[in-house]
DNA sequence: TCAAAACAATACTTTTTTGTCCGGTTTAAA
DNA sequence: TTTAAACCGGACAAAAAAGTATTGTTTTGA
């Protein structure tokens, strides 16, 4: 239940073209050095960016990167989702079954399958409210915001509830 | 942002150990068993929950593994913690900074860490806050804890607002 | 007392993830 | 048309994590 380098990395690239006067490009050299990574690995964050559709590039010298969308139209989890390694299926409880067995052992009364789905939904809640917009207006804004979810959240189970 | 194998199978186990009658314990190769895994593997969980403090041990042929305290005096927090990587420290955004510079290059004014205390602390809620009783208990009673946990959490918040 | 079964702990192997390297293509400008 | 700077993308190396093996200690009971 951490962040993976592939994803903090990411996000931050993606918060540095957000950053920029609308229309401009930033190239993967400038990116790296504000944020202190190689440009060979700036690089291939920004190719699963845009093979996930966020980011558009422009070729040869002169060329760089720049978000297909305002940052108020990209959600984080749309950044997350392009990092996720390409191959992998996200893993989530109750996905692996061990070794030896063909399916998960507890495919039926899995004790801990109603936990994680909850805290899934929460946290998938929070990424696709949030956007690259939001977090570059600052701290004020995104405690403001994630407060603002948490209650609309709130009121939501209330009448699922008193339903 | 997903969650480790360590964190899934270790729970699992903590879970069959709180299905247990007040007292008994249960032996790894049971445990093992139960579960679908290798029974060394089972045994890395054990040793890790134990010096975490959840699990007390008996030796010997007949020996086994029972939980230290009651079900519903452990929360997940506590097992996640105690199968956290031994030197490892948890991974944050912020925590690391990349290769070059000597400290997170942006120490201040940093877009991304108010989003990630934010998501953190709703985590850590959660976790704090459901047992292993309450994992036992099946899904009616985790699905109405953790909306409990949302509600009450909200109606905080809403006090902090209007103060 | 000895053997069998179970925990303890560390070393080891395999797999996955992270991060780098490098030869290729594209484009602007001299 | 040539060159330099930048993106493309797969191969590769290094580090971390997952999972196994092994050796040793403890305890029960024949």
């Amino acid at each position: 239940m951490n962040v993976s380098p592939l994803e903090e990395y990411g996000l931050r690239c993606a918060v540095q073209l957000a950053a920029l006067p609308r229309g401009e490009s930033l190239s993967a050299p400038e990116i790296a050095e504000r944020e202190g990574l190689s440009v060979e690995y700036v690089s291939k964050f920004m190719l699963l960016l845009r093979r996930g559709g966020l980011v558009r590039t422009i070729r040869g010298i002169k060329g760089g990167f720049l978000l297909a969308k305002a940052p108020s139209e990209i959600a984080l989890k749309e950044v997350f989702d392009a990092l996720k390694q390409p191959k992998k299926a996200p893993r989530g409880f109750c996905d692996s079954f061990s070794g030896k067995s063909e399916t998960c052992v507890r495919s039926k009364g899995c004790s801990i399958r109603p936990f994680w789905e909850t805290l899934s939904r929460h946290v998938e809640e929070f990424t696709t409210r949030i956007t690259l917009q939001d977090l570059l207006q600052g701290e004020e804004v995104t405690r403001g915001k994630t407060r603002a979810i948490a209650l609309e959240g709130a009121s939501r189970l209330k009448e699922e509830i008193s339903v």
